[in-house]
RNA sequence: GGCGGCGUAGCCAAGCGGCCCAAGGCGAUGGUUUGCAAAACCAUUAUUCGUGGGUUCGAAUCCCACCGCCGCCUCCA
């Protein structure tokens, strides 16, 4: 398996801290407005990395934050928090914002068919931890206090600036802040604040505050994936200053290497765009189902270039994977009509090995720092292979269904086909195969009309049967 | 100004020194099949990889220059 780390800037092959185990943290969402498709793929990266490792046999601790404190509105960390000054629109409780879209973050999830991570800490039910780490970077002399707050001495942390490439030069000369007197250095960050106007606030040794924005991230991965762990993934605008932060917290507390990989998703462009609240293209989840997209085709889209790519999501790319998934789920339900039609028997050498190959090169491409257009050019190699195959048993026809599950355990964008046909589609389907047999094809046609105009969709299968999918006829 | 990425067919996108007259998906066109469809299958759809040089027996792949696009540099996945 090899992962492009950030931190070397190269392409490395990757050895887990435990042999068969993994553990991943990844940034999660700031619940102070509905997460949108931008946000959405990252966490899928981070969703297809997981699963990916799960396909390969290994044991995964996934966590992932709900970040429901402390994000500035602007700079020179001052003013409101985000949530705080949603809250304040709102005229609402800083925590009731965050449930809400809590809540919200996690629907969507489903829809897109995330698995659930092993532990979703929130950063409001963690402030003593971040309290004892602010304490020991204080002892260590890697942090110092200025009134009530308390800042993190970027000078004494040797590597700032090894994982987004940033000089500390470099950062001063780009800096579009205001200096703020109280620090030593200008990249100096706030580890604990205060301001008696914010509405969430915590008692500390430095009087009542807020914690900074990173030290979240640096005591919950350590309080649950150990000081030292193998992953840490999030979005390209997290390398700096987030995670570069997030470094120097970390070890220069705990006094070990902090993160091994890590993981960055390049930015979702929209048409062609940048993103953004002012172009109105940040679409959500539910937002885009509302349009008739499909979910599965949501995933699928978000998922299907690399993660180190910018994608650009497009309305025609979305009409492009529902027709990809429909390739795909078509070859499942032929595969079912064979189980339901045929006996059971030997397996032929063919078969086995279609299926043996086509599980390698999946897991070869993915395991190339997770080439999923490569894999994916693979799942279709084999799709045609299968419904180019005659004459297949049941055996055999199951022995494919649980080759395509198995990817499907990766991808997660085939859909159940077990939905119930009702009964008055089922009436009507039979009464055309009466009409066909009688060559009455006005009737069957007329028949077919209608059955589109449930949603369904009448496909015949040879020897005079047919096929029932959700659909229509055009 | 600093750091980083990208430019491959109508669209999306892999390939990163010979297996490439370049995978796969979407779309399009023709064919097989079908009562007609749908689905499936077959064929065609880039002799060429932003442009110009160079290195090499050999380059989409390495180097240089140029053009264009994008991201980050304390709001952001």
């Amino acid at each position: 398996m090899k992962l492009y780390n950030t931190l070397t800037h190269k392409v490395e092959e990757f050895v887990p801290m435990q042999q068969g185990k993994v553990g991943i943290y990844s940034c999660g969402p700031t619940v102070y407005s509905h997460p949108h498709i931008g946000n959405f793929r990252s966490f899928l990266v981070a969703d297809l990395l997981k699963r990916f490792f799960e396909f390969k046999g290994f044991s995964v601790t996934h966590i992932m934050n709900i970040t429901d404190v402390g994000h500035l509105v602007d700079d020179a960390d001052e003013g409101a928090d985000k949530l705080e000054e949603t809250a304040r629109k709102q005229k609402k409780d800083p925590l009731e914002i965050a449930k809400f879209y809590t809540e919200s973050f996690m629907q969507a999830s489903k829809l897109l068919n995330i698995k659930p991570s092993d532990k979703y800490p929130k950063a409001t039910e963690h402030i003593s931890e971040m309290i004892d780490m602010v304490k020991k970077l204080i002892d260590k002399g890697y942090a110092y206090v200025v009134g009530h707050n308390v800042y993190y001495d970027v000078m004494k942390f040797a590597n700032y600036g090894q994982l987004s490439g940033n000089t500390l030069e470099d950062v001063n000369a780009g800096a579009r802040i205001e200096i703020n007197q109280e620090k030593k250095n200008p990249q100096d960050f706030a580890l604990w604040k205060h301001d008696p106007k914010h509405l969430q606030q915590w008692d500390s040794p430095w009087g009542r505050g807020f914690p900074g924005w990173h030290i979240e991230c640096s005591a919950m991965s350590s309080k649950y994936l150990g000081a030292e762990f193998d992953i840490h993934t999030g979005g390209e605008d997290n390398i700096f200053p987030h995670h570069e932060c997030e470094i120097a917290q970390s070890e220069a507390a705990s006094g070990k290497k902090f993160v091994h990989y890590w993981l960055h998703t390049r930015f979702l462009l929209f048409d062609g765009e940048k993103m953004s609240k002012s172009k109105g293209n940040l679409y959500t989840i539910p937002e885009l189902i509302e349009k008739g997209v499909r979910k599965n085709a949501i995933r699928y889209a978000l998922i299907s270039s690399h993660y180190r790519q910018n994608y650009n999501f497009t309305f025609d790319g979305l009409k492009a994977a529902e027709q990809a998934i429909d390739k795909m789920q078509q070859c499942v339900l032929q595969l079912k009509d064979i189980q339901k039609s045929s006996k059971a028997g030997e397996i032929c050498q063919q078969i086995k090995d279609l299926s043996s190959n086509c599980l390698a090169q999946f897991d070869e491409a993915l395991s190339d720092d997770l080439n999923i257009s490569k894999a994916l050019a693979v799942c279709f190699d084999f799709i045609r292979e299968v419904n180019k195959a005659e004459d297949m048993n049941l055996s055999e026809a199951s022995a494919l269904l649980e080759t395509i599950s198995k990817i499907d355990s990766v991808l997660g964008v085939l859909e159940s086909t077990d939905e119930e046909v009702p009964e008055n589609i089922i009436e009507l389907a039979e009464k055309r195969k009466t009409a066909k047999l009688n060559k009455d094809w006005k009737t069957a046609d007329a028949v077919r009309a209608e059955i589109s105009a449930q949603g369904w969709l009448l496909e015949d299968t040879p020897g005079g049967g047919y096929r029932i999918k959700r659909g229509e006829n055009t």
